[in-house]
DNA sequence: TGTACATCAGTGAACGCGCGTTCACTGATGTAC
DNA sequence: TGTACATCAGTGAACGCGCGTTCACTGATGTAC
């Protein structure tokens, strides 16, 4: 995959992918350059031809991670399109699998400690996520009287609050330690509640 | 406060605190030993009489943590008996009062990658605090038909989910920074309208 | 195609640092008589 | 009340370690002519 011999070839990547799999391992401060220099088969001062520090690249994988996230949730709220309600349903299951398939990204973002405001890109990136997730809570709210209706905004929050919940209580570890439940059982069931609170799903699914 | 002169006599309690002033500023794993020690005025070698090491700490402080938690939700559970809604009503808020006046027990409980199972007493405590929740949602889901009535648990689940994700997503940093409603508006709402979802609560607030 | 040279992307040694932990010690305290 | 002694709870020096980072260097690559 990589080059042999003394230029790497793909080295700003690999440190990427050497972090992700330590920060996935360890969480997201038992990474080290040095560790992640290692497992790329690197000396541990290449790392500062690619990046300016340790921040650098944990900010890296955020920003990378908030653009697959956009890109998932944009996409997913596409192929729902047509219906309002499967449209949003379509994003929440996207944020679970997100969560599920890229979870030392997700580490990243939301565990890092990491100020989603330290660059214009990254606030950029993770506003377009929840923009979409927001607009797809608009939408869906269409079909309820306008003197009834919830801030789409409030809505997501909600919406994002309870599933990025159930990643950090429910989708670690071993599955099945702390709940006879599967995360996606957990959310789907929560959400399906929820909207039939909001009153955009009938009284009995 | 504290005895001066060669023996602190207080000093198991003031490495604690300690430790927990350090979580609360520089996050689950910025706190070390070294300065832990310092801040409660005594060298570097003496806590080592009071624990067994750096984990030890954390884990005593996620243990008074889930104690406090236990005891809280129990009392709030206690004072809004009488009506099973209000009951559960006060449990949610004392899960944010939580969060919000003991910030360093809440990292050291959901955020320092301790695992709940790595003692009885901890595993006790923990299951303790989130058995009185389920209580609450027991309680409120008897005035639904037995047919209709949702596990106790996956309804303690999603409250527990959205209630956390709302601790880690909003209230935390400068408030209004990432929302314009302040965490208790949040999850006041969203608990508000999951209730609405579940049947216990008529369709217009 | 060949050569000279600039630039790029690595190396390896070294640094200073602070941490976690151990160890022999010592000052303070409690207790038996 | 006084004394001897055991125990407790600190100290301070030292250790080995690995980390983040810098620096002068060098091998590889790209390009102008």
């Amino acid at each position: 995959m990589a080059k042999q011999g003394y230029h790497h070839g793909n080295l700003k990547q690999a440190l990427i992918e050497a972090t992700i799999k330590l920060v996935e391992q360890k969480g997201p401060n038992g990474f080290t350059m040095a560790e992640a220099a290692k497992t790329a088969g690197v000396s541990a001062a290449a790392p500062y031809r690619h990046f300016e520090g340790r921040e650098a690249i944990i900010a890296e994988i955020a920003l990378q991670g908030f653009n697959i996230f956009a890109d998932l949730m944009e996409f997913a709220y596409d192929k729902g399109k047509g219906s309002a309600i499967a449209a949003f349903g379509k994003t929440g299951q996207a944020y679970q699998a997100f969560a599920r398939k890229y979870p030392g990204h997700y580490i990243c973002m939301f565990e890092s400690g990491l100020s989603i405001n330290a660059s214009v890109e990254l606030s950029d990136a993770a506003n377009r996520a929840f923009a979409s997730l927001t607009k797809a809570c608009e939408e869906m709210l269409q079909s309820i009287p306008q003197d009834k209706r919830p801030p789409a905004l409030m809505v997501s929050q909600h919406i994002w609050a309870m599933s990025h919940g159930v990643v950090e209580l429910f989708a670690r570890g071993e599955p099945g330690a702390r709940s006879p439940f599967t995360p996606e059982e957990i959310i789907e069931s929560g959400i399906g509640v929820y909207l039939r609170g909001l009153g955009v799903l009938p009284k009995d699914g």
